[in-house]
DNA sequence: AGCCGACTTAAGCATTCGCTTGAGTCGCCG
DNA sequence: CGGCGACTCAAGCGAATGCTTAAGTCGGCT
């Protein structure tokens, strides 16, 4: 298998960007051949011309289009990448803690905030993942500690409980089933479901009942956001089902009301997991510690009033290629 | 500059994966010394020892860490690019519009799906970004066009003015600004603020609103989501400024109230911004002219209510490493 | 036509990569 | 202490990469 090469990809980049070869060659300091020739290779490699000469600068091809998307991208984390590596002796600790969507929305900020406050200098990241791989992200080291079901038992895997919650099926004020009691899936099933992008899931408790009362792709509708979809819920557009404690002011308020759902599980257990022993980082060992604390409760089951704007980093939504 | 390898790459993401350089070897079809040269080489470059030997596995440096999870991003990254680039001639067209972090959340997904009726096989995916890099994003090719303000002018850029907005500065119902006229910086700067991720981006005008009434990061609270800092100011806890045609329910239903704020300027204009002439995809040229059509204004002005879960595409978060 | 600029191709060369084999080195356990 | 397992180092080799210079090719322009 013939590698494409970071050069190359530059290389590619910089065509695209400059819209010529010969501006990019300068633009590296190097010839125009030496240019030329890179991208023949990943033309060659990729079988595609990815590029034509077009009037005052280039048109990318379909498939050049995506390279140019995806070198960039490459380029610029490897660069990053090359950056953080080097500054890592720099003292601040470095933590990443995957969850599900709902997990990086609705607990993770509270979370996380009030755990930065007793572990100063610290710089979080946090991903939202599919519950399927958590156990994969831990032990690829591209996660410290996962927050949210506990993967599959595996031998180097440690899964903590420390919070149980509940889960609560909501609709608007005025929703037509709102007297109803013990509602089943033959009642649900095909009313409109308002869900975040990963509210399907099924290795999610939430995910899990919606496949128990048969809702499908086809019938629910995504949201960017879980709160985005709740909001949506509030206006009257359909059902969405969300942790207890997140919509209790809702409830209270009477935005949202919560039906009475009959012969599913809507209890469950957050657990946070890591890498056992010495494959643990201490960073990773203490916010293991931190989630059994009174404080971790209360900040997670607190209505999160945000987090300081200085001290914020926006989480990211991991894609995985199997 | 000596270039760090994919290949080098692969060899230290599965070492980390399989703890051990045995291990990764097997996995990889080559000798223990191929790999342990290839992780020396990594150990050379960046200046770091990357991992030692643990019991019953390894432990990774500070910066090793960092490296697992950049490499494990960049070779997946590389081999899914490979993989979509060989496999672009398959008829689905492409396209990645970027916008605001508002944008992305409360005006593209209304915009797109309707753009997407139109336009059948049609893979769409929607970047949040700040506005600072909407032309360099285009000029890069890594987005075909851009929703929002517009980009700085530039000889390859066309930007399309396409619909007016308005903001709105709004608080919870029971707030202690809600009968005062004519708020102006004076009573506002020191307001507890709530926003979403890039709620202080400058060029936007929200942020230059903000950044008028002299709000600082430090004094604003940030929202993994633009709706939740809605939800959080219809809670009570603050205030904050959206697009009026989006709060426009709550404003009605009553659920939140609108500020009477002077001196400011609160009305705006979006733009479909994209490269010219054979620059642009065709793709991009039809959402071009797409936007202009009522049933663009339509959709962004009615209420979302959600995209089909099965056609959904979450957003990403583009970090921009300058 | 004729030329010019922009790109591609070809040949050549130093360097590096990626790999293997074989010989250490290090820590550990009986 | 001998040996064992896991890793590192050294030498070496074929095949790339990455670069150059030099010689085409192609299209547009006057």
């Amino acid at each position: 298998m013939a590698d494409m090469t970071l050069t190359q990809l530059r290389a590619f980049v910089t065509v695209a960007r400059l819209g010529s070869v010969k501006g990019a060659a300068q633009s590296l300091g190097v010839t125009e051949a030496a240019v030329s020739g890179a991208v023949a290779v990943l033309r060659r490699e990729l079988g595609d011309v990815l590029f034509i000469r077009a009037a005052g600068g280039i048109s990318l091809t379909p498939g050049g289009s995506r390279l140019a998307a995806g070198a960039a991208e490459i380029v610029g984390l490897a660069e990053e990448t090359r950056h953080r590596v080097r500054q890592a002796s720099s003292g601040t600790a470095h933590l990443r803690v995957a969850s599900t969507e709902a997990g990086v929305e609705q607990v993770l900020p509270a979370l996380l905030t009030s755990f930065g406050r007793r572990q100063p200098d610290l710089d979080v990241e946090t991903l939202a993942v599919p519950v399927a791989v958590f156990g994969d992200l831990l032990r690829d080291r591209r996660a410290d500690v996962t927050i949210g079901p506990a993967p599959h038992p595996a031998p180097a895997v440690e899964s903590i409980p420390f919070l149980r919650f509940q889960l609560a099926v909501v609709a608007a004020p005025d929703h037509p089933l709102r007297h109803r009691q013990r509602l089943g899936p033959a009642q649900l099933a095909h009313e409109p479901w308002l869900l975040g992008p990963a509210g399907l899931d099924p290795d999610t408790l939430s995910g899990a009942f919606l496949a128990h009362i048969g809702v499908e792709a086809t019938g629910a509708k995504a949201f960017p956001s879980v709160t985005a979809s709740l909001n949506a819920v509030a206006a009257g557009a359909g059902l969405s089902v969300a942790f207890l404690h997140v919509v209790r002011d809702d409830l209270r308020r009477g935005s949202l009301i919560r039906l009475d759902v009959t012969g599913a599980r809507l209890g469950g257990m957050l657990y946070a997991s890591a890498l056992t022993g010495e494959r643990r980082s201490t960073t990773a060992a203490a916010l293991c510690r931190f989630v059994t604390t009174p404080a971790a409760t209360q900040a997670v089951l607190t209505r999160s009033n945000g987090v300081p704007m200085n001290e914020f980093r926006p989480p990211v939504h991991v894609t995985i290629w199997s």
